[in-house]
This record gives structure tokens, C-alpha cells and sequence, in this order.
RNA sequence: UGCCCGAUAGUAUAAAGGUAGUACAACGGUUUUUGGUACCGUUUGUCUAGGUUCGAAUCCUGGUCGGGCAACCA
């Protein structure tokens, strides 16, 4: 392998940084808060991340961003755990960042200390006012001279419960005229009498992103610390605070977020959809949440290729949904065992094949395969299940299934042609009859008839049935956050289409859980989670491209 | 009206002053017992106006457009 894939900005900063001796080891972190499950953004993260240590060596910690108790949940702390690992990364260490409430509150004291930060009794709304807008200056808390002492002890009565929510905040004395928001004497420490998922109610004040999320890194000698562009305007603080600290210097670099066309992105808007029973929950196959993929049948290496190829850069981007798919079709084609199912049946019978006899034929499991995958039985006899829309009473121009006086071959099987078919009342096609040409069975084809056609079927009298659910993009517009009104006015009707009753060949009745199947000519199929063995239920994960579907749409 | 970030085919992403390349998409073809896969080919691009230079996607200046910044969220 002979890869040349030029370097992103990220890792030209790197091999930089190593080059130049200024890092012997390169450190990186995943910093998910754990107030929701992760999606296909965060795995653009966690594979730059950990993509980074695996190449450059070196290594990633895992790390809760947990200093927010009324959103956080040990629920999300497991599952995105799940995800990662399932995303094929480990961490080194699994931290929290309310492992280093202590470090962080003695960090404040010496802010305090150093005459860097006061204690604000101002309510939410002064400090909002005196924050200024952007383009006007703030003005000076009331409170911003307190005396060293006096801050010292109430930020220790802070701690120590003696206020009420609201009633004061730690802020860092900076600059309240800077350019920058964030930098007018930004609020550190906040009183939330709130039980925490690992702490409990030791703690009643907790430190804000700004004063936790550098000093975390700091501990633990980040050496590149990989967010996304909403960050870029932080980095002033992030640098402010941690040479004030005089602590390990961490550096912060920016990267632009994934956005994907046809769906929704935020945490706020997927967590809107699973509460109002939009979809099912967040491991909805609809969802762009990495539970909700795995679910729907994608596979890990799909969407780390995807991740790859997609690139890293700074500029803004809508990544086209087709990118994804055509990730997981590649991989899928290579790996997926090929099976026959019907999902739309129609009847066709073969009148010079004897009622009464079967034959068990052999297929193989995929030709992609080097070994073909193996090879598995299929049975077959007079009465089979096809494709609806495998017949055209008066075919189109280049068609080349079945219609009266056509020859098409049964994939594995032998080649048919079309004598004639039957309606009902209401002009729907109930049966197409055939002829077999006995000597055309596959792998001993001695008719030289050559047929231009394949199409896939399923016996009769040996098939299972299963529930075989069809998903489509959730939303009908490219862009649903940059749209006029709500993002939910542009939900697709028709994401989901269950087939209540397909036919599939008899070796699906033992189905792997993990399986995942090509169903021939129509698409990638896996397990649900809700099939048990006396009801099969698939999804289909991507649909195979249809050149003929296409061009005559 | 301030500050910060960005701008290369339809979508992404390369080209560190020297032939604008790659992938996906689109279109055409070859192969095929999946109208799948594979393979071959074609179309499409440097936001704009100046400047520096023998030479600019790249450096400089002005403009335009897009995004971000006024949570006791992260």
C-alpha cells in the first residue's frame, strides 16, 4: 500500500512539532460531555483523534467533560464508551474532568490570589448588561475591587453552600473592553446545589467550560488539544488562563465540524426528536447517531473511510449523504453474503417442471470473496416468488427481465422463458408462466441460449417470511438548520417503509445477528434488534445503485 | 457599526511562488449468471479588483460573500 494521502493542516502542525523536538510524545483527548449519544460529527473527532496517536504514536485519553450535573448522565457516560469502542478505538485512560474539581477550585484560589479574579454578587441580567455587545464595550462590575481577602472568603463560603444558586459567580478580572466576549471578565466558578453523576452533592459550585476545559488538558499534557471552529474566539482565554496558571501549555487547534446533508446535527435537535417520538430513540436507524448506524447496519470501517475521506480542514462544509452511502456499499460489497429475498411478490410457474419435484441447487456466498465466501443450498421447484417488478406486460425499450416471450435467467438456477401470464379483475399481474430449459442449470449450461437478464427468486414452497423495513434520508432538504421556520417543518413523511411480509430463501432462517447480507439486485440488509426467531425483522442498511431505476426516472 | 475565521469543479479535499490534482457525484463505454461490482473515458474549478514577481490558487491591499462572537451550556 502505497498510500500518498497529503497531510492535513493538523498534521502538518505535528510533524512540525515533532520534527522541531518540541513534543517528544504526542498526547490528544476525546472531550464528549456526557449529555447525549454521539454521532457521525463526533466520529469525525474521535477518528482525527485517535487516528493522530495511531500514526504519530503516542496516545488519547477519554475524558467526560462533566461539569454541568443537571444535563449529565451515567446513561451517556456508557454509551458513548460503547460507540467508541465499536468505532474500533481505545483510550488510554478514562477520565473525568470532575476527577479535578480540586485541582481546578485550588487553581481559582490562586487566581484569586493573584488578584485575578473576584466574587460578582450581580444577577444573571447586570452581568449580561455589563457584558456590552459586540460592538460596544462593557462596564466594571460594582464588585470588581474587592480586596484579595474578601474573595477569598467568599468564594470559600461559596463552596461551602452558604449561598443560593444565582446569587454569586467567580469571574476572571481580564478586560471587560476586549474585542473579544469572551474576555470581558468571563464567569469561572457557578453555584448549582445539584447532584452530580460521580460526585455526588460534594460539590455545590462547579467550574464553567472556559476554566475547566484547558486546565484538564493541562493536567493531563495535552500536547494538541482538537476542537471545532466554535472554539476559535475561546483560545484567547484557554491561553490567558493557562499562562496566569503557569501550568503545562497546552495548545488549542480548530477544525470545522461535520455537517451532512439531510439531517440535523446538534445534540439540542436529535435529543427534540427522540423526546417528541419523532423516531424511536437514539438508536433510531434514521438517526445520524453512531448507535443509530450501527443499528441500521453500517459498519465500523465504512464510517472511519468516511471519516478519511472526507478530509479536515477549516472551511465550512456540507458533506453530500451519498459520500456516506457510497462508504458502506464499498465495504459492504466486499464483505456482505449474498442471499436471495422478495420483497414484492408476484407468482411465476414453470409448467414443464413437475409438480412434485425439487432440487437442491448451489450458490455461492460472494463472488467478491476470494474463497467466493462459501457456498450455501437453495431449493427450488415449480412455484416461485419474483419481483413484481421483474415483469412488464409491454416491456420498455432495453428491457431486459421478463415479458411475455422473453428468456431470463433465475440466478442460480436455470433460464425461463415468459408463455404468458394471468390478471385479476382489477388488471394486476397474479402469475407469470413459464418454460425451464433444462439443460441451462447453472454451472452446466450446455443450451447456448444467451440471455441479456437475471433476476433473483425465491421457492415457494420452502420460504421463510420476514418484516423487512426500508429507510430513507429523515429530512426532505439538503440543509434542514439553515431553512425559513422549523427544522422539523422539512421531516420526511416517508423515512420508513416496512414490508410486513417478504419472502426469503430458507438459509436466512438462521441469520446472524451481526450478519449482514446483500439481498441480490436490491441492497444491504442486517438483523434489527427487534427480530427475534419466530419474526425475522431486517433493515436495510443502503440500497445497491440501480443504473436502471435511474435512467428511467 | 466592532472583532475573529474562512473562500479551489455539483460536493469535499490537495497543490508551501513554477503543468490546478484526487475522491464522490454526473455523463458515455467495456466486462458481468446481481441493470450490483470491476475497468476505461468525458464534462465541470482557483469569489472579485488592483499590486509585487520572469511567473500568483499561493504573497500584499481594497472589496464581495459565508460563518462565528453579547448561556451562571459545552
Amino acid at each position: 500500500m502505497s498510500e500518498e494521502r497529503s497531510l492535513n493542516f493538523i498534521e502538518e502542525i505535528i510533524e512540525n512539532d515533532l520534527n522541531t523536538g518540541k513534543y517528544k510524545t504526542l498526547i490528544t483527548r476525546f472531550p464528549p460531555e456526557p449529555n447525549g449519544y454521539l454521532h457521525i460529527g463526533h466520529a469525525k473527532a474521535i477518528c482525527l483523534n485517535f487516528g493522530l496517536t495511531k500514526k504519530y504514536g503516542g496516545y488519547t485519553n477519554l475524558r467526560f467533560d462533566d461539569t454541568n450535573p443537571v444535563t449529565e448522565k451515567t446513561e451517556y457516560v456508557d454509551s458513548q464508551q460503547e460507540d467508541i469502542k465499536w468505532l474500533g478505538f481505545q483510550w488510554k485512560n478514562e477520565l473525568y474532568t470532575s476527577d479535578y474539581f480540586d485541582t481546578l477550585y485550588n487553581y481559582a484560589v490562586k487566581l484569586i490570589e493573584g488578584g485575578l479574579a473576584y466574587v460578582d454578587h450581580s444577577t444573571a441580567d447586570q452581568i449580561a448588561e455589563g457584558k456590552g455587545t459586540p460592538t460596544e464595550p462593557g462596564t466594571d462590575s460594582k464588585y470588581r475591587s474587592r480586596s484579595v481577602a474578601e474573595n477569598l472568603e467568599l468564594f470559600g463560603r461559596m463552596k461551602n453552600g452558604e449561598f443560593a444558586d444565582g446569587d454569586c459567580t467567580l469571574r476572571a478580572k481580564i478586560d471587560m473592553t476586549s474585542t473579544n466576549m469572551l474576555m470581558r471578565d468571563p464567569i469561572i466558578y457557578r453555584i448549582k446545589h445539584a447532584e452530580h453523576h460521580r460526585t455526588g452533592d460534594k460539590w455545590c459550585i462547579y467550574p464553567m467550560y472556559d476554566f475547566a476545559h484547558g486546565q484538564s488538558d493541562s493536567i493531563e499534557t495535552i500536547t494538541h488539544s482538537i476542537c471545532t471552529l466554535e472554539y476559535v474566539a475561546h483560545r484567547e482565554l484557554y491561553d490567558w488562563l493557562i499562562e496566569k496558571l503557569g501550568i503545562f501549555p497546552s495548545k488549542q487547534y480548530e477544525f470545522a465540524r461535520l455537517n451532512l446533508s439531510y439531517t440535523v446535527m446538534s445534540k439540542r435537535k436529535l435529543l427534540q426528536l427522540v423526546n417528541e417520538g419523532v423516531v424511536s430513540g437514539w438508536d433510531d436507524p434514521r438517526m445520524p447517531t453512531i448507535s443509530g448506524l450501527r443499528r441500521r447496519g453500517y459498519t465500523p470501517e465504512s464510517i472511519r473511510e468516511f471519516c478519511e475521506r472526507i478530509g479536515i480542514a477549516k472551511r465550512e462544509n456540507l458533506i453530500e449523504l451519498g459520500l456516506l452511502e457510497f462508504c458502506v456499499r464499498e465495504h459492504l460489497n466486499k464483505t456482505a453474503t449474498r442471499v436471495m429475498a422478495v420483497l414484492d411478490p408476484i407468482k411465476l410457474v414453470i409448467t414443464n417442471y413437475p409438480e412434485d419435484r425439487e432440487e437442491t441447487l448451489i450458490g455461492e456466498n460472494n463472488p467478491e470473496a476470494e474463497d467466493k465466501g462459501g457456498y450455501r443450498e437453495i431449493p427450488f421447484c415449480n412455484e416461485l416468488w419474483i419481483e413484481r417488478e421483474d415483469f412488464m406486460e409491454e416491456p420498455a425499450k432495453k428491457w431486459f427481465r421478463l415479458a411475455p416471450g422473453a428468456v431470463v435467467r433465475l440466478k442460480h438456477a436455470y433460464i425461463v422463458r415468459c408463455e404468458s401470464f394471468k390478471k385479476d379483475n382489477q388488471g394486476n399481474i397474479t402469475e407469470v408462466v413459464c418454460t425451464y430449459i433444462p439443460e441451462s442449470k447453472s454451472g452446466e449450461d450446455t443450451s447456448g441460449v444467451n440471455v441479456k437478464g437475471t433476476i433473483h427468486w425465491v421457492s415457494v414452497k420452502h420460504a421463510k417470511t420476514a418484516e423487512v423495513r426500508a429507510y430513507d434520508r429523515l429530512f426532505t432538504v439538503e440543509s434542514p438548520d439553515s431553512e425559513e421556520g422549523d427544522f422539523k417543518d422539512y421531516l420526511n413523511a416517508n423515512s420508513v417503509e416496512v414490508i410486513d411480509t417478504a419472502y426469503i430463501e430458507p438459509y436466512l432462517a438462521n441469520a446472524d445477528k451481526d450478519g449482514r447480507y446483500q439481498f441480490i439486485r436490491k441492497g444491504y440488509y442486517n438483523l434489527d434488534k427487534d427480530s427475534s426467531p419466530n419474526k425475522l425483522v431486517f433493515n436495510r442498511t443502503v440500497g445497491l445503485k440501480d443504473a436502471w431505476a435511474k435512467a428511467n426516472k
